[in-house]
DNA sequence: TATCTCATGTAAGTGGTTACATGATTGC
DNA sequence: GCAATCATGTAACCACTTACATGAGATA
């Protein structure tokens, strides 16, 4: 699993540009994959040069040249058999927070609360721009309404939201247990 | 952050060897990191050539010999620096199975609901070794209850109850709108 | 007889990040 | 004048995986 697969996939669906693609991982397929921009354009310099898509140049005014990528047939062929291949079984888990507050706690170094609330203001603004998303394009009572082509779309999104709402209930329990740790910090007013 | 900060923290809390650490890795620090062991032997050889941890062979019968970790002065040094720095701002976001979903549904290739249940049943089968863990280890009514060193312990635990409960509440509404995309899967019968 | 546990490693490769670089156009 | 948008890249490095390797002792 890696980037490319996800690459071919956008291309799937259609021609895009690497700075296209990178415009969809800020919009709205950041809910369950992202990439940095040096990495979108060498891998689709090595799905080039490996035949799975390839580019065309093209000129623009006012603006810089841009390429604009296909998937080739043997690229279309390159993911439907990835798609068939069972998922992988490990799964990386890595989450720096935990390692951060346990590493705090044997090494006594204690700004946790505060640490606690920078993470918590930044999945509370991610949960926030996910609602609008939600009411702006699916602002539905069942999945029916939504068109069939889009409700795989929409399920990406509520990944997101409902992994968001359980990390700030999380967050939540977690206040407590450092409050509990350290009284001084404000527990009792 | 890497594995080598994990290494550091758990030998800050005293000596051990790589295998002592995988075991953890399984046991009850799954919640929040894993590894292979190619990757931990290389990484305490590492830190041991930066000067970071040292270690003294134990030979024993019956088994091979092994070699026992410690941090060394300039290991915590390390440690501190790194627990003071903030945390990074991106976090990978890499979602398998959301990926092959959507890829299966733009080549035409749908095992949807085989894939879905596979994994559903790897999370449920995950949450009911962690309801046991709580239950034997932290089965009281607070917070209070459970000793202070041990509590953010049970917070890494409790992320990982969060976390495959909201996986799975997100699977159910996924296996509606799956159905809802294939009706002769079983939707109506 | 086969598999699991204990206990460690090497070699080769993939996947991803960080730092550095260019350069016109548009808006405050 | 300063920053942001558009649009692309190179080079060096870090983090992690996969395949291969060893070998005794315990358990089924």
């Amino acid at each position: 699993m890696s980037l490319k697969h996800v690459l071919l996939t956008v291309l799937h669906e259609g021609p895009a540009t690497g700075y296209d693609i990178l415009k969809e991982f800020d919009a709205h397929m950041g809910f369950f994959w992202n990439a940095s921009h040096q990495q979108v354009y060498r891998d689709l310099a090595q799905l080039t040069e490996a035949g799975l898509v390839t580019f065309t140049a093209v000129a623009q005014e006012h603006k810089p040249d841009k390429k604009v990528y296909v998937i080739t047939e043997s690229g279309r062929d390159a993911l439907r058999q990835w798609v068939d291949e069972p998922l992988k079984k490990r799964q990386r888990i890595r989450d720096e927070l935990l390692v951060k507050l346990l590493a705090g706690e044997v090494t006594g170094s204690s700004s946790q609360m505060k640490r606690l609330d920078e993470e918590r203001r930044r999945h509370r603004a991610k949960l926030e721009t996910y609602y609008q998303i939600q009411q702006e394009h699916f602002d539905v009572t069942s999945i029916e309404e939504i068109p069939a082509i889009e409700r795989l779309a929409y399920m990406t999104l509520r990944r997101g939201i409902l992994g968001e709402e359980s990390w700030l209930q999380w967050a939540n329990e977690l206040e407590a247990v450092i409050r509990s740790l350290h009284p001084a910090t404000g527990a009792g007013g």
